[in-house]
DNA sequence: GTGTGGAGACTGACCAGTCAGTCTGGGAGG
DNA sequence: CCTCCCAGACTGACTGGTCAGTCTCCACAC
C-alpha cells in the first residue's frame, strides 16, 4: 500500500529533529553533567528551538532517559549478539566484556552519561539506575551459575562475583574517562579480562574472541 | 567572590554549631544529593539558621567539601594504621580491603555521599575526585608491586588490577547502600577479599585479618 | 558600648516550562 | 497546473517558581 511508502518518506523528516535534539543533549549532558546543563544548551547546540524541544520530550528529565534507554538497549543487543557468536563459557564472557569496554569506547558521551553523570536527586533516577544495573548483573550471574553447575569453578555467591566484575568494569572505563589510559581503551580488554575471570577461578582462551 | 573564610571557632561550645551542620548536612546530602538539597533543608535538619550556616561556610559547595575532606582524611588514618598492625603481605591487603568496607558500613551516610554524590556531582568537583582516587590507587598498587617484586605473584598490570580492586569494592557497598544486601555488610568482607586477592593469583591467608 | 554568634526575612539571578503565533507541505477542488 | 486550506511542526519571548547567598537586626557577654 502507498500508506507504508508515505509515512516513511514522511517521518523521517520528523524523526531528523528528535534525533537532532538527542545527539546534542548527549554532548552538553556529557560535557556539563545534567545539573550543569541548561535547556537552552540542548537548544543552541541542536539549532532547534524551545519549542521543538518540548514538542518532543515533555522535560529535561525525559531526555535524559531517552537518551540512557536507548543506549541501554542498544548495549544489551549488542552483547546478546556477540555472545551468540562466542564459542564456550570463557568464550562467552570475555565477548561480553569486550563488547561493553568496546560500547563505551565508541561512545565516551554516552559512557559519561551512564557511569559519571547519573542525576542522585528524585527517586526515579534511582530506581532506573539500579534497575538497570540489576539486569546487567543478572546477565553477567548467569554465566558464573553455569560455570559453578558445570564444575568448571568452585561453588560461590556468584551475585557478588557479577557486581565486583560490574564495578571494576566501570571503574577502568571511567580511569579512562577521566585520564585518557590507556589509549585505546581496547588495550585493557585482553588484561581486565584476565584479572575478571581468574577472580572466580577461570583461565582466559588462548585467543580471546573478537 | 566573598573570601569570607572559613571560620574554625575556638571555642569548643561554637565548635558544637559547627559539627551540629556538617552532620545535619551529611544527612542531607546522602538522602537527597547534592543538587537535590536545599541549603535550608540544612537548616531545617540543624535546628540553626541560615545566618549560622553562612556564618560557618562560604558556600553549599563548601560544606560538601568539607564533609567529604573530613571523611577521606580519616579513612586514609584508619586505613593507615589497620594495616601497621597487619602481618604480611595478604595480611595487609585483607587489613585494608576490611578497613574500608567496615568504615562504610558505620557511615552510611558518608558513604552514600562519597560513593555516589560525588561523582556525579558537577566539574567543579571531579579534579579533587580524581586526585584523591589516585592516592588510594597508588596504596594499593603498592601493595602489588612488592607481591611482584617477592615473586608472588606474576608481573602484570598492578595500577589496572588497583583500579578493578577500587571499582570492585566500590561496587559491592553500592550494592548495600541500594538493597541493603548483604546484612551486615561486614559479610562480603571475606568472600570479597578472596575474589580480589585470587584475581591477581594470591591466595587469602587461613585466618583472615580482624 | 562593643564584639561575637546567630536568626530569618529578603533579593535577584537563573531556568524549566508555556503559549500565542508563524511557517510549511501536501491534499482537495477546480 | 494552480489555488485555497488545514494540520501540525516549529519558534522564541515570556512567566513564575526556586534557591543560593545577603542583610539587618538581636541577644548576650564582657
Amino acid at each position: 500500500m502507498a500508506t507504508a511508502v508515505e509515512r516513511s518518506s514522511k517521518t523521517p523528516q520528523r524523526e531528523d529533529t528528535r534525533r537532532k535534539i538527542l545527539d546534542s543533549a548527549a554532548q552538553v549532558f556529557a560535557s556539563k553533567g545534567f545539573y550543569g546543563s541548561v535547556v537552552d544548551d540542548i537548544v543552541k547546540a541542536s539549532g532547534t528551538s524551545k519549542g521543538a524541544v518540548y514538542f518532543y520530550f515533555e522535560s529535561k528529565e525525559r531526555i535524559f532517559f531517552s537518551l540512557v534507554e536507548d543506549y541501554v538497549t542498544t548495549l544489551a543487543q549488542e552483547m546478546h549478539l556477540a555472545v551468540q557468536r562466542a564459542r564456550g563459557l570463557v568464550g562467552q564472557v570475555e565477548a561480553a566484556v569486550a563488547t561493553l569496554v568496546r560500547s563505551f569506547h565508541t561512545n565516551p558521551a554516552l559512557a559519561r552519561i551512564v557511569l559519571l553523570d547519573w542525576p542522585m536527586a528524585g527517586a526515579e533516577f534511582q530506581g532506573k539506575r539500579i534497575a538497570l544495573k540489576g539486569m546487567l548483573v543478572e546477565v553477567l550471574r548467569g554465566y558464573l551459575d553455569r560455570a559453578v553447575e558445570d564444575r568448571r569453578i568452585d561453588a560461590q555467591d556468584t551475585e557478588l562475583a557479577a557486581y565486583v566484575w560490574i564495578g571494576a568494569i566501570g571503574e577502568v572505563v571511567v580511569r579512562w574517562l577521566n585520564t585518557g589510559r590507556p589509549a585505546p581503551l581496547e588495550d585493557v580488554i585482553v588484561p581486565l579480562t584476565r584479572l575478571l575471570l581468574s577472580s572466580v577461578g577461570l583461565a582466559p582462551t588462548a585467543s580471546p574472541a573478537t
